[in-house]
DNA sequence: AGCACGCCGACT
DNA sequence: GTCGGCGTGCTC
């Protein structure tokens, strides 16, 4: 044991801004290492679970530090390249280090402690007690302990602490700050036959003779155990296949003729590994997979842009497996929603029980156990995950893949951090020395724009995989309908007509309604106009209790139109409509079709998306009706038609992105219609067939939305030219956050300069539980520093928690906020 | 995030 | 008068 007193820099798990110093008690010296769980008390008397980011020996001067409590693991559970990487990500995203490790470590491994509430059993004398401290004492001369919680619930009071802190004083009850392990292993318990018995069953079955059920049990066993090495049974398998209970093979266990025995096991058991060579690629999927390769020698990231069906799924597969066959370990990030089953099936038929799945419908403990099999570096060669897979430990990684990578649900809103997955991948990436590839069918524009202007390599596949044809694209003029009054609510004549003949072909629908559409816009009711904001290049949105029409971005705001200023029709009014009514609709049109629903209110337990997916497969379904979830790699073969109900609505949302989304969606949802060997068809319905976007989907052409999309981009200063941080302020009262938000953008204009700076406006939910909301923006070239904004920013909000007046005011900061 | 301290209204 | 509510500041 070293003798020199040594200090530990922690991270607690709270939004705190610093690192905290404690003093390692002589006796832990050898045991503690950068990265390792230690229990720190912080503040009064709370236990935390914090991670050690520093070890030192400098004792601070200005306080005296507290000791650690304990040390809680042997090894690290977090690697240097990991504290580098969540310090990257609170300095870029403007959130504590703290909240990245709360975001980062699975909660299993974030112990915090509960005060428990003891009595001392050397206290006798009741007669000083007030009558609260009586209560409590009476509750626990019957309970034993109380949590905090407890005695706030028998004192029918808020406020404890202060009777807690008498009753210390008078020695009546003592505190305990328990601190508990959450992560529970998985134990399995298997059967196996007593020593005695193994080749003398016979005997066994003797002793049985008057209890026959128990017979039976012995009899399915020796079945089951027939081709099994280990002589063993998992005990609920044998419980189920003869049809027994646990006592049943309890009694067995009594008379010596079965033993127990309990395993920790993991959560994911794998049939072995198929071995499967990687798939065969085409010529068109070797091409690419080569112009990938070529690029990774002078890039540290590529983008392979290619068409829905070109089969990137297989050339990510073939990569992987050239990899890890150097030893190499792979990452592939994909959104949350495209962590499907089929995907994951598919990549373990590939690389067996060499791949690790990690997202959040996993409970705490299957989580850790994935953290634990990530820092034993041989366990996978591939872990799939949603955007948190990027935190776990590890050690080296070679490759990254974030598949969809244009997708917005990349991007964490609530809580801090505020980060976007692809973005920190490629951080990530750096730290590691490792390659980036970057896949979609329809890329980003910024992604796009990097690979154009070199800082990418980019790859692209222009032809379907399997020789399914780009499906057919139409545009139902809801317009035209209109004035014919061929429209069915909802629904044009020419929509119901193809629904009707794929039905008639025994093909599968799905109809695509985009929620986001329920942005309250003000539009014209005869030919769809939205009126839009002419600094900004987004539509207005409508603010009922002010009865204006306000831009999302600059506040600017104005009284709606009487009359349309593209057809002069007076008849304008408020719209948006979701998939429910839909379905409702539809449900009358055809009553004797099965019709589902997915959505986030249909899929919100953990299997309801699995479930609806696998009743579209097996054709139960006839018609899907859903939102973007419908657009998200799912690969069916019969489907028909897909239908796209309101273009015009996502056209007009209220966001600089509303064209490139409203493109990335049709084109993904269009890509869902086609079969092996017919041509699927897709219908639009829209107000404006001649919209430019929807020209580009109609003749797929990326490229040409690309160009015409930079273009505005650039005029109106919007990524990848200039980069967003967005604030929110946050107070009780409605007049203090609109001075604040007044005073804020008011110093941010004279630091950063004017045209920097947008609003305050007010969003359109502007109170949400009781904080009145304002916003504002944050708009900076590219080339500017965003470390000086950074820092700007900082200083200000430094500065307004010191302002006599705005101190309580809250500023949510959202970095490349979307 | 807790928890303490200190300031103010509404009850014994 | 005090109890208990809430705003503010600090935690190594």
């Amino acid at each position: 044991v070293s003798r020199e007193t040594k200090f530990v820099d922690v991270i607690v798990p709270l939004a705190v801004p610093n690192l905290y110093t404690y003093r390692v008690p002589l006796e832990l010296n050898d045991a503690v290492e950068v990265g390792q769980r230690v229990v720190v008390q912080f503040g009064k008397n709370k236990l935390y679970t914090a991670v050690v980011a520093l070890v030192h020996d400098k004792a601070p001067l200005q306080y005296t530090a507290k000791y650690l409590h304990a040390v809680l693991d042997e090894q690290p559970i977090v690697n240097n390249i990991q504290i580098s990487f969540w310090q990257w990500m609170a300095d870029y995203y403007c959130c504590t280090i703290g909240e990245v490790m709360l975001a980062a470590l699975p909660a299993a491994l974030k112990l915090s402690s509960e005060t428990r509430v003891l009595l001392n059993p050397d206290f006798t004398d009741k007669s000083q007690l007030s009558d609260e401290e009586y209560l409590i004492v009476d509750a626990l001369e019957i309970q034993q302990v109380l949590s905090l919680q407890d005695i706030s619930d028998i004192l029918q009071k808020q406020t404890v602490y202060p009777h807690i802190k008498s009753l210390l004083q008078q020695k009546a009850v003592v505190l305990e700050e328990e601190l508990k392990e959450k992560f529970k292993p998985k134990i399995k318990a298997f059967v196996f036959l007593n020593e005695r018995y193994k080749n003398n069953t016979e005997e066994a079955f003797n002793l049985l003779n008057r209890a026959p059920k128990q017979a039976d049990i012995l009899l399915i066993f020796l079945q089951m155990v027939k081709d099994n090495a280990h002589g063993r049974v998992d005990k609920l398998k044998l419980q189920e296949a003869s049809n027994s209970n646990a006592s049943n093979i309890t009694a067995l266990v009594e008379k010596n003729i079965f033993e127990l025995e309990e395993i920790e096991v993991g959560r994911f058991v794998f049939d072995p590994s198929k071995a499967s060579s990687s798939p065969k690629l085409s010529e068109e999927q070797t091409r690419a997979s080569e112009e990938i390769k070529q690029h990774f020698i002078d890039k540290q990231t590529v983008l392979l842009h290619g068409v829905t069906g070109s089969g990137k799924t297989e050339i990510y597969v073939h990569l992987m497996a050239e990899y890890i066959a150097k030893g190499g370990k792979c990452l592939y990030l994909v959104p949350e929603i495209a962590l499907t089953t089929q995907l994951v099936g598919r990549l373990k038929s590939f690389f067996g029980d060499r791949v690790g799945v990690y997202h959040s419908k996993f409970n705490d403990n299957e989580r850790v156990e994935i953290w634990q099999n990530t820092i034993n570096e041989n366990r996978y060669d591939v872990v799939i995950g949603a955007r948190s897979a990027l935190f776990l430990p590890f050690e080296k990684l070679d490759l990254i893949i974030v598949d969809e990578e244009h997708e917005s649900s990349f991007k964490q809103y609530e809580p801090a951090p505020r980060y976007h997955a692809r973005d920190a991948a490629l951080m990530l990436a750096k730290m590691h020395e490792c390659k980036v590839l970057l896949g979609s069918a329809t890329p980003s524009i910024e992604s796009y724009w990097n690979a154009k202007e070199n800082h990418f390599g980019l790859v692209e596949l222009f032809t379907r995989y399997s020789g399914v044809m780009l499906p057919e694209i139409f545009c139902a003029d809801i317009q035209e309908e209109q004035k014919r009054k061929k429209m069915h609510s909802h629904f044009s004549s020419f929509l119901i007509e193809h629904i009707k003949q794929a039905l008639e072909n025994k093909e599968q629908i799905i109809l695509f309604q985009n929620r986001r559409g329920y942005a309250p816009l003000w539009s014209c009711e005869d030919c769809g106009w939205v009126p839009q904001c002419h600094q900004c290049d987004v539509s207005l949105t409508y603010h009922k209790h002010s009865h204006l029409l306000s831009c999302h971005y600059c506040g600017q705001s104005e009284k709606p139109p009487i009359t349309c200023k593209a057809c002069g029709s007076s008849k304008l009014k408020m719209v948006g409509f979701g998939t429910e009514k839909i379905e409702e609709e539809l449900a009358i049109f055809f009553p004797a079709v099965k019709i589902a629903r997915m959505d986030l209110d249909t899929t919100r337990t953990k299997h309801a998306h699995a479930n609806i997916i696998e009743q579209f497969e097996n054709r139960d379904i006839d018609i899907l009706v859903g939102t973007q979830m419908v657009t998200k790699g799912l690969d069916f073969d019969n489907v028909g038609l897909v239908g796209v109900l309101n273009a015009d609505l996502m056209l007009s949302f209220p966001d600089f992105r509303a064209f490139e989304r409203s493109y990335q969606l049709m084109a993904q949802v269009s890509g869902r219609a086609g079969r092996q060997q017919k041509r699927g068809k897709v219908v639009i319905q829209t107000y404006n067939p001649n919209h430019w976007v929807i020209q580009k989907v109609m003749y797929n052409d990326y490229a040409g939305l690309y160009q015409q999309e930079i273009l505005e981009r650039r005029n109106f200063k919007y990524p990848p030219f200039y980069r967003l941080i967005s604030l929110t302020f946050k107070h009780k009262d409605r007049s203090v956050t609109d001075k604040a938000a007044q005073w804020f953008t008011q110093q941010l204009i004279e630091k950063l300069g004017k045209p920097r700076v947008l609003g305050p406006e007010t969003p359109y939910v502007s109170r949400i539980r009781n904080y009145y909301l304002k916003t504002a923006l944050i708009k900076f070239e590219r080339n500017a520093s965003a470390k000086a904004v950074k820092q700007i920013l900082n200083e200000q909000t430094t500065l307004l928690s010191q302002h006599k007046e705005f101190k309580s005011v809250r500023v949510v900061v959202d970095v490349d906020s979307i």
